[in-house]
DNA sequence: CTTTTTCCTATTGACATGATAGGTAAAAGA
DNA sequence: TCTTTTACCTATCATGTCAATAGGAAAAAG
């Protein structure tokens, strides 16, 4: 399990503020109804993507969340990484090369470095317009 | 973290046995200070291999396991399936479409299951002989 | 019948995940 | 000013998995 709830709630809400949003901010309350995710839960994912800068957000009666760049700029690998912390597919990947005393002559070590390459060029290479897109496509 | 210990273990053990084995049967005892695993936890992982019919196992003096099949027949994918039980990146896909209420209107579904797609294709694209021929490629 | 080995069942400690609880601070409107 | 709405903050909990450990039983060879 490469990607938890965390990862995939944010993505979702993301994807939300492009369909949903535009100028007004979208209070949390309604995302995690609309995406039937925990009220609670939500915010500390919320406070991840607005300390990050991804969204912007405004207190009080009128205020929530919005995007702060168009659909285009944002690429789901940015989003994971921020909300999972880290891509990696294994421990040996995620500490450096040198966290593994077998590393230099380990037979395995390689493949699970080009698989890491190969899953953060697949998640860098979508954004959230590439997923809106990716769903009209199935309907066709 | 999408292979964890186990599956991680299993293959480096495998690896062993191309590297060290023949005819001979080899104890896990042997395998297990090589490789520097726990010999209680490997115990488990061998179990797990021998059931499935990838080693052979003898019990006794002289006994051990063996690998029962040329390099090339096995691919990590099918050692990495048997061992992590599935390589399935979120838990969206591994129960079935059916499974999330959203399935039908999610936007990041189709990317999940392009990516389970892509990693399969690439575990299942690598064999045992691969993974030595990796590590030669590498020094050269 | 002893040694070497695989095989079986159960338990443990550590850790991350997903979620909940209760409250504080800011902003807007009445 | 006061109430409502909202984001923000800290702490806690329940669950489950992972990695490892423990203590044996059964099989095979010498």
């Amino acid at each position: 399990m490469i990607v938890s709830t965390k990862g995939r709630y944010a993505l979702r809400v993301m994807v939300y503020f492009v369909l949903h949003g535009g100028e007004d901010y979208i209070p949390l309350k309604e995302i995690a109804e609309a995406e039937g995710i925990s009220q609670k839960y939500l915010e500390a994912i919320m406070t991840t993507l607005s300390k990050a800068g991804f969204v912007d957000a405004v207190h009080g009666k009128g205020g929530g969340y919005r995007l702060n760049r168009k659909p285009e700029e944002y690429t789901v690998g940015s989003i994971l990484k921020l909300t999972e912390g880290s891509l990696n597919t294994v421990s040996c990947t995620t500490q450096g090369p040198a966290a593994c005393s077998r590393a230099t002559c380990c037979h395995t070590l390689p493949m699970w470095e080009r698989l890491d390459k190969m899953v953060d060029e697949f998640f860098e290479g979508i954004t959230l317009a590439d997923l809106l897109q990716e769903q009209k496509n199935l309907k066709a």
